[in-house]
DNA sequence: CACTTAACGTA
DNA sequence: CGTACGTTAAGTGC
């Protein structure tokens, strides 16, 4: 590692870099603001952000060939039992603060950079014998630390970082520059600073005695015991406040002594700069949000710190074929995985491919220009792709088979898709780059080399493309390697099974239900989004006039300004910009206030959300007269599909006005109807059955409304005295149970007492007890483990659980709560959508699935296939998962999918 | 031009 | 102080 700096700088010498952890994190946080560094999750990152950003300037200007951070362990400490006004009369550690200090330190973790600290003894303490000590070797010493006693060990070789403004800036304190500031040399410092005193520490020093006149009686006497020596010969008021305090002074010295003769269990030599732990890295910088961090570090992570040296197979050899010889390169690798990557677009139903690159586990890669392959090689590649038994490994096979698609060819047979076995390691992220997997998990860099490092890849790219052939069967050859990593990966955390059977398999159904989207009215769309504007339009010119001017309803800001400022009405809910103007507090702004504004105001928002949503619809419609969206399988941590580019899991429902859009959505020609089937309260069966509650499984056993059965036994009246409130108030409570609710967050939503919510949730624990065990359980045992599993075995990992944070810890548990239920829903429909593809094409019909919205299927139904396809779809549905309650699934059919709704 | 925020639709 | 998503316009900052 020494050898890092020395074609950097021109001392040889070992550069050691020692960080007072807690000074220069409290700089950083004071440095940047609070509200405007924290993660989604509400934790505060803004002194972990200037932290780290410090730290890697450091590390980038001044390459240290060791590094480490000390900080204190407490507030209690040698000085302040000496001294118990020592650094007392502060102001008490910020709230945003706390807890970012961990964090620290798990960042420190990842770089492998030794932090330390001990009890009674303070950061300066450790840092002034680490120092001493390489400096007694001839190291070169940089001190980081905003500290003034730190001052005292400078020396030729070690210099103090001290910072001026805020982390970004640090002054270089030489002994020159030390002597430059305050007027005498490093080894005097502490004498002077025990005369002027320390308002930071609260250590008070000689009344009217600055920096100056300390310097100037101590290069009149020498050094502090000189000057107390003749401390009578001093005059005027200064020589008196000098003669009344000198037991504070003699107090004050002795209290800045920092110790140099700690037995630390650190060597010098043991702060050597390591590799750092990427995986880690990653891991703590996906927790922290922190996106600009990440790469910055990662840029500047040199080469030799890279764990491994690339394996041979890093090499790819680009075989160059004569025409018509595909097949027999095919043939002689019959059996081995090979990769596939594909250039083109992956739009679905629209996708085209241009070239293809085959990799294999050798590091050999084959690059095709699919305009103008040889009509044989043709034929070999189409039929490779569509077998079944030639096992292929993709990133995002999903999408490349829709470029394949596009030009006539059907991917099959693919045994590891990377990215989806990447999010089944990994589901928090958010994103599976194949480089970033390349490089976590191979320690190999892709597409890093440019177009010049290829192997006599050149010649064989596209014209005006460089190097795009040569990177497409990097991408190629890399695959077969890194799912052996992640199939091992994968095998031990017992999820390999989840991919094989579930994942890659419903990889293809998707494939299929986005190429055919789903057919749209089109003219009906376009009068909704006529009619809709008009609304509001309407009632834009409605609340103008009310306010007499107008204003950009749309915009929060001039929201806010109209009805806090002109209309001075009730504050809202705090929020970051100020006052809220979110609907539910516009109504009851209404409510209190009964304004007209609010009126026009809430139907505008209504009325735009609405027309914004059939214009996004419209924008979507292919050539075919259908919208593809796109499922994507690797975004939701829960295991949940997402569906975007447009997302029609969220095609409005509630309202009337809202499913008129979902009359344009229709069946679509050559077809008979559209058939909807979803599960009934799937989430509270599996509740039911993960809890094994005996209640809620009776509930449900019994076929009566589930609702109205468990408020009868929560308020001890009969199934058919259950009023209205209180089938709803319990219908609120059992969905809210499954993320965690808390009897404040119950109590907001029934707008009732938070002691009647509480008394309420008592009631029910008291008849569901099971529940309460179980969800209970599932936090703890989570805790444990360090994840949670659904019933298929799907992970879902929350280091947050052990968190010291205590709003960071209550998230995870919230989440630990919800994932194992949300997950096997997610499980099970994915399950049943296996089901019904594999029946739909055992029996050879033509009727297909389209859409999934998380508890509902949309089928598009073939004439005379009805019965049949209504009931595979009930038993494919029902049966997708063995659970102690039944799964119940309720079917529709219409020509719309309104119509076809229940 | 790219990114973030507030708001809001779904399960 | 209830989970999981995606999209949009407005606002902010480079």
């Amino acid at each position: 590692m020494e050898d890092r700096l020395s074609g950097v700088s021109d001392d040889a010498r070992p550069r050691l870099l020692l960080i007072d952890g807690h000074s220069m994190a409290f700089r950083a946080y004071f440095a940047l603001p609070v509200d405007k560094f924290s993660t989604s999750t509400g934790q505060h990152t803004n002194a972990v952000h200037g932290f780290v950003s410090m730290l890697a300037n450091l590390i980038k200007n001044e390459q240290p060939t060791h590094v480490a951070v000390a900080f204190d362990a407490g507030s209690t400490t040698f000085r302040t039992e000496r001294f118990p006004d020592y650094k007392g009369g502060r102001e008490s550690t910020p709230e945003p603060f706390k807890g970012q200090v961990p964090l620290i330190r798990e960042v420190l973790d990842a770089m492998r950079i030794t932090h330390y600290e001990r009890d009674m003894i303070e950061a300066d303490d450790i840092l002034a014998t680490w120092s001493k000590q390489a400096g007694a070797k001839g190291w070169q010493v940089l001190v980081c630390s905003g500290d003034r006693d730190s001052l005292q060990f400078v020396t030729p070789d070690v210099t103090v970082l001290y910072p001026v403004k805020g982390v970004s800036e640090l002054a270089r304190m030489t002994p020159e520059a030390v002597e430059a500031k305050y007027g005498v040399t490093p080894e005097r410092y502490p004498d002077l600073a025990a005369l002027v005193g320390e308002s930071a520490d609260n250590i008070p020093g000689v009344p009217k005695v600055g920096p100056k006149t300390a310097a100037k009686w101590l290069a009149q006497y020498g050094d502090l015991d000189g000057v107390l020596a003749h401390a009578d010969e001093i005059g005027g008021v200064v020589g008196q406040n000098l003669r009344d305090h000198l037991d504070q002074v003699r107090l004050n010295r002795e209290i800045n002594h920092l110790l140099t003769d700690l037995d630390l269990p650190h060597s010098p030599e043991d702060l050597a700069v390591q590799p750092w732990d990427r995986e880690a890295l990653h891991q703590v910088f996906d927790t922290l949000q922190f996106r600009t961090l990440r790469d910055r570090l990662l840029a500047m992570m040199p080469a030799e710190d890279r764990e491994d040296a690339p394996a041979d197979a890093a090499v790819v050899e680009i075989d160059v074929l004569a025409p018509g010889t595909l097949g027999d390169w095919l043939a002689a690798r019959r059996g081995q995985p090979i990769g596939l990557e594909v250039r083109g677009s992956f739009v679905p139903g629209a996708g085209d491919a241009d070239m293809v690159a085959l990799g294999d586990l050798e590091g050999h890669a084959v690059v095709l220009d699919l305009a103008q392959l040889d009509p044989a090689d043709d034929t070999a590649l189409g039929q490779w792709l569509a077998a079944e038994d030639a096992p292929v490994v993709a990133h995002g096979g999903k999408a490349r088979a829709h470029a394949l698609r596009g030009r006539g060819y059907t991917l099959r047979g693919v045994v590891l898709d990377t990215e989806l076995a990447a999010y089944l390691c990994h589901p928090d992220q958010r994103s599976y780059d194949l480089e970033d997997l390349a490089v976590r998990n191979l320690h190999r860099e892709i597409g890093a080399s440019g177009p010049a490092g290829g192997q006599g890849a050149l010649e064989l790219d596209l014209e005006g493309e460089p190097g795009a052939g040569a990177d497409l069967a990097e991408r190629a050859a890399v695959l077969p390697v890194l799912a052996a990593a992640l199939e091992s990966d994968l095998k031990d955390r017992g999820s390999y099974d989840l991919l094989t059977t579930l994942e890659l398999p419903l990889a293809d159904v998707l494939e299929g239900m986005e190429a055919r989207g789903v057919a749209v009215d089109v003219e009906m769309l376009r009068e909704l989004e006529c009619e809709f504007g008009q609304q509001v339009q309407g009632a834009a010119q409605e609340a103008y006039q009310v306010i007499g001017r107008e204003v950009n309803l749309g915009s929060p800001k001039q929201l806010q300004e109209v009805l806090f400022d002109q209309l001075d009405m009730p504050r809202t809910k705090k929020i970051k910009t100020g006052y809220t103007t979110d609907a539910a507090s516009l109504a009851d702004l209404f409510a209190k206030t009964q304004h007209p504004f609010l009126e026009h105001l809430l139907v505008h928002r209504d009325v735009t959300k609405l027309r914004q949503t059939v214009d996004t619809l419209l924008r979507y419609v292919a050539s075919d007269g259908r919208i593809h969206t796109t499922f994507q399988q690797t975004v939701a941590a829960t295991g949940r599909l997402s569906s975007a580019d447009p997302n029609l899991q969220n095609i409005p429902i509630r309202t009337a006005a809202g499913r008129r859009i979902r009359q344009a959505f229709r069946v679509g020609e050559g077809y008979e109807t559209l058939l909807t089937a979803d599960y009934s309260q799937i989430e509270m069966r599996i509740m039911a059955h993960l809890s094994g509650d005996e209640g809620l499984i009776a509930a449900f056993r019994s076929g009566e409304d589930l609702h109205s059965y468990v408020a009868s036994r929560v308020f001890g009246v009969a199934t058919d005295e259950v009023s209205a409130a209180q089938r709803s108030k319990i219908k609120a409570m059992s969905y809210g149970l499954a993320y965690g609710l808390s009897a404040f967050g119950l109590s907001k939503q029934l707008n009732v007492a938070v002691g009647e919510a509480q008394a309420l949730m008592d009631d029910y624990f008291t008849r569901f007890g099971g529940v309460r065990t179980y969800l209970h359980e599932v936090v703890e045992e989570a805790r444990a483990t360090g994840f949670t599993e659904t019933i298929r075995g799907r992970r879902r990992y929350l280091p947050d659980l052990t968190s010291d944070n205590r709003q960071r810890r209550e998230i995870a548990e919230r989440v630990a709560l919800n994932s194992p239920i949300q997950g096997s829903a997610a499980d099970i429909i994915k399950d049943a959508m296996l089901g019904v593809q594999r029946e739909l094409d055992a029996r050879g019909l033509r009727s297909r699935m389209l859409l999934q919205v998380h508890d509902e299927l949309v089928l598009e139904v073939a004439p005379g296939e009805l019965e049949t396809v209504e009931e595979l779809l009930r038993t494919q549905m029902a049966g997708a998962a063995d659970l102690s309650v039944p799964l119940e699934v309720s079917v529709g059919r219409g020509q719309t999918w309104h119509d076809a709704g229940h």
